[in-house]
RNA sequence: GCGGGAGUAGCUCAGCUGAUAGAGCAUUAGCCUUCCAAGCUAAGGGUCGCGGGUUUGAAUCCCGUCUCCCGCUCCA
C-alpha cells in the first residue's frame, strides 16, 4: 500500500512537471533525474529556507560556494581516495561481494598460520633449548610454506601495483579461495569501484591531471577555512554553509531521488572550541529537528537514529529520520568530525590552519560539528508529506478524488492562479490586468482553458494555495474570490487587498518564527 | 553483478492462439458559458525499446541486445 503511494508521487512527479528522468528520450540514465519546471520552483524555495535560517537567523554562520574540482590532493587528505576504491568479486552462489584484496590477504593469513603452529609444534618439542630463527630457516616444511607465501606476496603485490584485475582474480583461483557462506569457488571477474567519479583537468594528455568530482561539499568549507575566518575576521565558535552538487558513483542508486549519483547538499560546518563539541551537537540537533518539525509535517513522523558504529573521523553522529511511503529514511545528519579534516589538511598542504585564541592565548586546531542534509531527499520528504488523495462530495451527491498536494504555503512553486470564469466579456483582459500587477512580488499562473472545477483542481495538483476568480462581477466593483487550496473556501475580496493577503500566507516569516 | 518484473500515443493500459495499430484520460482548435475535474464537434500524436531470424506476412513466434523498476551486496 505504501509501495503504491510511493509510485503514484513519482508518476505525479513527472505529470506535474516536477521531476523527469534524465536522457528519457535515450532510454533515461540510471539514477540521474531531471528537474522540471514546476520541481526546480519547489527546490530553490527549499534552499532558501535552508540558507535563510543558516545564514540569515546565525550571526555567526555565514554562506560559501566552493568549486566542484578541487585539488586532487584533498581527497587523499579526506580519506576518500583510499576508502572509496576498491577491487571487488562477487561469489556467484552466494550472491556475496568481497574485497579481493582482502580474499588475497586471508589466504597469505592461512599460510602464515601454517609456518605457525609448525613452530608451535617445534617449541613443544624442543623446549627451552629451542631457537626459532634457525628453526624457521631449515625446517623443510616451513621453508616450503615460506616460499609459497612468498611466491604469493610478490604475485599478489604486483598485480596490486599494475592494477590487474585479471591477475587478482587468478591469484584467488589458484589458490582455490572458496566463499566462506556459499563454499563454492564459482567467482565473478574482479571489477574496481571507484565511487568517485574522475575526469582530466587539463587540455593535453602529457599534462593532463585526473581530478575528481566531489563526492563531499564539507571538504570546500573545511579548504576555505582559512580564507573565511581571517577576511571575515570570525571568532570561534562560527559556522560555514554551503549548498551545491555532489557525485558518488553509487553501486546500486536507487528509490526514485532518494539516492542519485548526482545530488545536492546542504551542509554546514560549525568550528567550536576544543572541547565543547559535544555542547555545539547536542544545540544543533535540536535546532535541526525544530527546522524539520517547523513545516507541519507531524512531528510523529520523524525520529533520531544514533549511530552505533562512528566514522573514523567522528566521535558523535545523529541521523534525522523522516517517514518515508518506504519506512524511516535518513534526511539529514549531524557529525562531530573532531579536528580529523582540519588536521589532514594542515598535514598535507604543510599549512597551519589554526585558530589564535585570544583569551587562551594560544592557537588551536577548531573542532567542527556538521549538519548535511541532501536537498533531494528534502524535496522528496516535501512531496511525500504534501501529497494528498481526498474524497469529495459535490452537491450532486457526486463523489470523486481530489488530488492535492499541501505544500507548506512558503514552499509552492506558483502562488496563486488567476482565471477568467469564463473567456469572454473582458474577463480574461481583467484577470491578465491583475496579474500584472502581481507578478513581481509572486510567481502566478493564468488559466482559462476547461471549466472552473477543472481550472481548480490542476492548481491543486501543483499545490498552488490561492485561486482567484474574475467574474461578472468585478467589472463592476473590483471584488474577485479567492480560494483557498486545502479548505476549498472562498471569500470575496477587493483586488488592492490580494496583495497583502498573499504575502501574509506565502512568506517564510511565519516559517522562520517557528524556529527555536 | 545476481535474481525477479517490465518496455505499444503525453499518462494508464488493451491487443500477444501471426494478416490495415486501439481505448480512456490528456493535448490543440471551435462551439457552449457553467464557481469545484466527467457537455458537443473536430484534429494532432505511435519506425509497438533496438538488432537479427522464421514466415507470403511479425507488436504478436525464436535468438541476441539495451534500458528502466523491485530485492540483495555498498553507502564516509
Amino acid at each position: 500500500m505504501a509501495d503504491d503511494i510511493f509510485k503514484k508521487l513519482i508518476a505525479h512527479s513527472k505529470e506535474y512537471g516536477f521531476v523527469f528522468q534524465s536522457s528519457e528520450i535515450y532510454d533515461g540514465l540510471g539514477a540521474v533525474y531531471d528537474y522540471g519546471q514546476n520541481g526546480v520552483e519547489l527546490k530553490n524555495n527549499i534552499k532558501k529556507y535552508w540558507r535563510d535560517s543558516m545564514v540569515k537567523l546565525h550571526e555567526n554562520v555565514v554562506g560559501l560556494d566552493s568549486a566542484i574540482f578541487m585539488h586532487p590532493t584533498i581527497w587523499k587528505a579526506s580519506g576518500h581516495v583510499d576508502a572509496f576504491n576498491d577491487p571487488l568479486i562477487d561469489n556467484k552462489d552466494s550472491k556475496k561481494r568481497y574485497r579481493a584484496d582482502v580474499l588475497i590477504e586471508d589466504a597469505l593469513a592461512k599460510i602464515e598460520a601454517k609456518m605457525d603452529k609448525e613452530v608451535t609444534k617445534a617449541k613443544k618439542r624442543f623446549g627451552d633449548s629451542f631457537d626459532e630463527a634457525q628453526f624457521r630457516e631449515t625446517n623443510p616444511r616451513v621453508l616450503a610454506n615460506q616460499e609459497k607465501w612468498n611466491a604469493l606476496h610478490k604475485r599478489f603485490s604486483d598485480a596490486l601495483n599494475n592494477n590487474d584485475l585479471n591477475e587478482l582474480k587468478q591469484i584467488i583461483i589458484d589458490q582455490e579461495v572458496a566463499c566462506p557462506v556459499s563454499g563454492s569457488k564459482n567467482w565473478t571477474d574482479v571489477r574496481q569501484f571507484n565511487l568517485m567519479f574522475s575526469t582530466e583537468m587539463g587540455s593535453t594528455a602529457e599534462g593532463a591531471n585526473t581530478i575528481y568530482l566531489r563526492p563531499e561539499t564539507a571538504q570546500g568549507i573545511f579548504v576555505n577555512y582559512l580564507n573565511v575566518q581571517k577576511t571575515g575576521r570570525l571568532k570561534l565558535p562560527f559556522g560555514i554553509a554551503q549548498i551545491g552538487k555532489a557525485f558518488r558513483n553509487e553501486i546500486v542508486a536507487r528509490q526514485f531521488i532518494f539516492r542519485m549519483r548526482e545530488f545536492e547538499q546542504m551542509e554546514m560546518q560549525f568550528f567550536v572550541k576544543p572541547g565543547t563539541e559535544l555542547d555545539w551537537f547536542d544545540k544543533w540537533r535540536e535546532t535541526r529537528m525544530s527546522w524539520h518539525r517547523a513545516l507541519g509535517f507531524g512531528d510523529e513522523n520523524y525520529r533520531f537514529h544514533e549511530h552505533e558504529k562512528l566514522a573514523h573521523y567522528a566521535n558523535a553522529a545523529v541521523d534525522v529520520e523522516y517517514k518515508f511511503p518506504f519506512g524511516f529514511k535518513e534526511v539529514e545528519g549531524i557529525h562531530s568530525r573532531t579536528d580529523f579534516d582540519l588536521n589532514q589538511h594542515q598535514e598535507f598542504s604543510g599549512k597551519k590552519i589554526q585558530y589564535f585564541d585570544p583569551e587562551l592565548g594560544k592557537s588551536y586546531v577548531p573542532y567542527v560539528v556538521e549538519t548535511s542534509i541532501g536537498v533531494d531527499r528534502m524535496f522528496l520528504q516535501v512531496m511525500a508529506a504534501s501529497y494528498c488523495e481526498e474524497e469529495v462530495t459535490s452537491s450532486n451527491g457526486k463523489v470523486d478524488t481530489r488530488v492535492v498536494l499541501k505544500l507548506p504555503t512558503p514552499l509552492a512553486p506558483i502562488k496563486l492562479a488567476v482565471m477568467p470564469l469564463v473567456k469572454k466579456d473582458g474577463l480574461p483582459e481583467k484577470a491578465r490586468e491583475i496579474i500584472g500587477d502581481l507578478k513581481f512580488d509572486f510567481n502566478c499562473a493564468y488559466d482559462e482553458k476547461d471549466s472552473i472545477g477543472k481550472r481548480y483542481r490542476r492548481m491543486d495538483a501543483l499545490g498552488t494555495p490561492f485561486c482567484v476568480t474574475v467574474d461578472h462581477q468585478t467589472l463592476e466593483d473590483n471584488t474577485v474570490t479567492i480560494r483557498h487550496r486545502d479548505t476549498m473556501e472562498q471569500e470575496r475580496v477587493a483586488i488592492e487587498a490580494l496583495g497583502g493577503i498573499v504575502e501574509n500566507a506565502t512568506n517564510f516569516k511565519a516559517l522562520y518564527a517557528k524556529l527555536k
